[in-house]
RNA sequence: GGUGUCAUAGCUCAGUUGGUAGAGCAAAGGACUGAAAAUCCUUGUGUCCCUGGUUCGAUUCCCGGUGACACCA
């Protein structure tokens, strides 16, 4: 049974109080909430909440390497299979990362996985060529993926480009978009508020997040900022504040109808930006589930 | 009380040498095959503060009013 929904919603009360009723487990399905550097910004399960229920998946993994989709169908595929093996009859999922609860449902097709060091290459190339240069090398390599991927996203064009040069074979090759078999039934249940009362919600988390000291979580992680981890709302925004309190950003040359947020002169507009953008990654989780037609809506 | 400046999209503002207007942000919608809390795409009609005047035509110029801000008393 999986648990889903857009970002404080209320998915971890929910999570433990079924997976208490079926004697199950929790696993968690987060992109961000298995990084044990991790605990205010993201929203862990408090220390009642784990000792309450069995977590799998929470803290369980470190910034510092790079954590995927792909690993995480892996791990999760196989911890399942084991829980059932011991005999349990349901197991409950809970999480927001909609990539991540389809490679388990479905599975991602065989792709090879991230290299590090041509990616690095390929990214800085983006920056300084443009996404122009990438395009066109993808055309040439693998004209299918050119006309069928989003070519005006640069991450999208890189990882292709990435596949195409590191196994000699097009990128569009790998894709068979069929779903792979799993010997256990997948329930999904979706959990919606309103929308202002969800904005509210996230409004409100985001401020307490404050209070219980996610400036200094934050602090404590800024050698891990270039990581891929580390680019999460509620932690980004606060290194941006950071630099400006250190003089490494200046004010200068911004205008109200300049592009961007800006700099982050303050804490409190470090904590505007962190609603702002919580509030967008919810409304993206809700686009993403929107096609779904395996969820079944749940109003809390 | 006097003088000056301003009053345009939910917010911050640009602009129209007089022919009813546009950016950023917000907001809404969407995409998504190993970075996914990432990354990317689409969407802008609003009594241009109100009244009157000049004009073929005023949001734009002029008179008056109202409000905000600044300075002087």
């Amino acid at each position: 049974m999986i648990i889903l929904g857009p970002t404080a919603v209320g998915k971890t009360d929910y999570s433990i109080e079924i997976a208490l009723r079926y004697g199950s487990p929790v696993i968690s399905c987060d992109s961000r909430q298995i990084y044990k550097e991790m605990t205010i910004g993201t929203a862990v399960p408090d220390a009642s909440q784990l000792s309450a229920v069995k977590h799998y998946f929470i803290h369980s993994h470190t910034v510092t390497e790079l954590y995927t989709a792909g690993k995480y169908e892996v791990e999760a595929l196989s911890l399942i299979n084991r829980l059932f093996d011991e005999g349990h009859e349901v197991l409950v999922m809970a999480g927001g990362s909609g990539f991540y609860i389809d490679a388990l449902v479905n599975g991602l097709d065989d792709f090879p996985s991230a290299d590090l060091q041509l990616r690095s290459e390929l990214t800085s190339r983006l920056e300084n060529e443009g996404v122009e240069s990438l395009r066109l090398e993808l055309k040439a390599l693998d004209p299918e993926s050119y006309e069928t991927i989003d070519i005006a996203n640069g991450q999208r064009v890189v990882r292709a480009l990435e596949v195409c040069l590191m196994t000699g074979r097009p990128f569009s090759s790998f894709k068979t978009s069929s779903r792979k078999a799993r010997d256990f039934e997948i329930e999904k249940i979706g959990l919606a508020r309103p929308r202002d009362v969800l904005y509210d919600r996230i409004n409100r988390r985001v401020l307490q997040m404050i209070d219980d000291g996610l400036v200094d979580e934050v602090r404590s992680l800024v050698k891990y900022r270039d990581l891929a981890a580390l680019k999460t709302v509620g932690y980004k925004e606060i290194f941006d504040w950071l630099d400006y309190e250190a003089g490494l950003v200046s004010a200068e040359g911004f205008g109200p109808t300049t592009p961007g947020d800006g700099p982050v002169t303050s804490l409190d507009r470090a904590v505007e930006l962190i609603q702002r953008n919580t509030r967008h990654y919810a409304k993206r989780q809700l686009s993403y589930w929107g096609r779904d037609k395996d969820i079944r809506w749940l109003e809390l």
